[in-house]
DNA sequence: TGAAATGTTGGGGCG
DNA sequence: ACGCCCCAACATTTC
């Protein structure tokens, strides 16, 4: 027996297959719920700047409440810095141990050892659980002890050599929180309408019930034709759970189970969850890939910094229609195709020749399910100085892609409503139409950048050092 | 998880 | 009938 305080955070969201919560129900005792409210976070200027990130957490945590509630416990949500909060609380509550589930990214691996470092000067074990990814980010590695370079080796020794085991059941009932709890400042869970937000409708529900009405959506009805309409702009063709994974209101283990076996389309889906263990595995062991290129080749790259034409690709008018709508689609709904990333990653990196950084940051501000590993190990890949990236001379053609993925333009047309009543022939090249409308000329010549480009990479990457 | 340039092939029109 | 050219279709190479 002894009293366990279960740290939530922001990446653990949920009360099914969470290791920490298992564990401290399995060894009896009290048990406290905290999360922790970073005003620094949840302020209203910072959350104008994130705004479908905070509406996705916010409901969220609220989900999270509500199931702790129903399950008997109850969800402490404490105002400060968890560096203070935390172990100020632990003594306070006359905690045993502090559990918590791992957080392998840089700004969470800094505080969870300061946190770890007070806790133990106060005698109280701090204990991290697994469950951010599949396997613990470091530990598939070659035989001589490296990362893996390339995905396609990386995802076969992870096959051959991780077992994943079946998500734990939500538990069935929780005991109540301790009668005796020092009385500390508490908060609601906020608002949106407090942080001076509104709700946007386009971006998904969060908690863990909508999560799961989602993956149960994708196993039954998209997954089977996912290796074909996972590319497709104008389909439902994609899992849509990368919030979830982002915010852990489903378990990543969860996700790989329920897409066990299913054929060749699960198989393929399953790469693209090892593409997540991939970016896990590199950014725990590189923490400097959120500043710097993989490939030491690029790290003096001239990349521009035009903020003329950085405003137009993020404002969604560079001319390009596939370009602008995953632009406009990025700030409307907080999410992004996959498909249409690559687009507009390339587009950015190549034909605007711009640090692959400023595209980066906007994305992970704007994205729903803005992770740090995932992306920028994706726009690492795209700008082509990456780890396995595409290589720097593959440059796509915004306009063939849009012809390939989006044939009829419903994407576009859904997003760039000034082309909605363009013929399908002219949709990805709008001024071929020979007609007035209200969008921009390109803002660049596709074959001019592209040599551009081309000439740039070749002089810049082939020089002698 | 490209695209464009270049090379090759083969059928049909035509002198 | 034959060779030549044209060019689409496909393959290979290059960026």
């Amino acid at each position: 027996m002894g009293r366990a305080l279960i740290w939530f955070r922001g990446k653990d969201l949920r009360v099914t297959d969470h290791a920490p919560l298992a564990a401290a129900l399995d060894a009896g005792g009290d048990l406290i719920c905290l999360f922790v409210l970073d005003p620094h976070f949840f302020a209203p200027a910072r959350a104008r700047g994130l705004p479908h990130r905070v509406q996705f957490l916010l409901e969220s945590l609220r989900s999270l409440e509500a199931n702790l509630t129903r399950l008997g416990s109850k969800l402490f949500i404490v105002p400060g810095r968890s560096v203070e909060v935390v172990p100020r609380l632990a003594t306070l509550w006359k905690a045993d141990r502090v559990l918590a589930s791992r957080w392998s990214e840089p700004v969470g691996v800094a505080r969870d050892l300061r946190i770890a470092g007070a806790l133990g000067r106060q005698g109280v074990p701090f204990e991290l659980h697994e469950g951010e990814t599949l396997a613990p980010p470091g530990t598939v590695r070659t035989g001589d002890g490296r990362l893996h370079a390339v995905f396609t080796p990386f995802a076969r020794a992870f096959e051959q050599r991780v077992l994943v085991e079946t998500p734990l059941p939500a538990p069935k009932r929780l005991p109540p929180p301790p009668t005796d709890l020092a009385r500390v400042e508490t908060v609601p869970a906020p608002s949106l309408e407090s942080l001076g937000l509104r709700r946007n409708p386009e971006v998904l529900e969060g908690g863990e019930r909508a999560a799961r009405a989602r993956l149960k959506r994708f196993v039954d009805e998209a997954l089977g034709g996912y290796s074909i309409s996972r590319d497709r702009l104008d389909q439902d063709g994609t899992s849509r759970l990368s919030q979830d994974l982002k915010f852990g209101t489903l378990s990543i283990r969860t996700v790989w189970n329920a897409v066990r076996g299913h054929g060749e389309a699960a198989r393929r889906f399953r790469g693209e969850l090892l593409w997540r263990e991939f970016a896990y595995h590199w950014l725990r062991e590189r923490p400097d890939l959120l500043e710097k290129p993989f490939r030491s080749e690029f790290e003096a790259f001239p990349w521009s910094r035009d903020e003329a034409l950085f405003a137009a690709w993020k404002e969604g008018r560079t001319g390009y229609p596939a370009v602008d709508a995953a632009a406009r689609q990025l700030r409307e709904t907080g999410f992004v195709h996959n498909r249409a990333r690559m687009i507009a990653a390339s587009f950015l990196a190549k034909h605007l020749a711009l640090d692959f950084r400023m595209g980066e940051a906007h994305y992970l501000a704007w994205l729903t399910d803005g992770d740090w590993a995932i992306n920028d190990l994706g726009w690492q890949w795209s700008a082509g100085c990456g780890c396995d990236a595409q290589p720097w001379f593959r440059v796509f053609n915004p306009i063939l892609q849009g012809q390939k993925f989006d044939p009829d333009g419903a994407y576009v047309k859904r997003f760039v409503p000034e082309l909605a009543s363009l013929d399908a022939r002219w949709i990805h090249e709008p001024w071929k139409a020979g007609r007035r409308l209200d969008y921009p000329a390109p803002i660049v010549d596709h074959a001019a950048a592209r040599a551009r480009f081309l000439q740039l990479a070749k002089a810049h990457l082939k020089a002698p050092a």
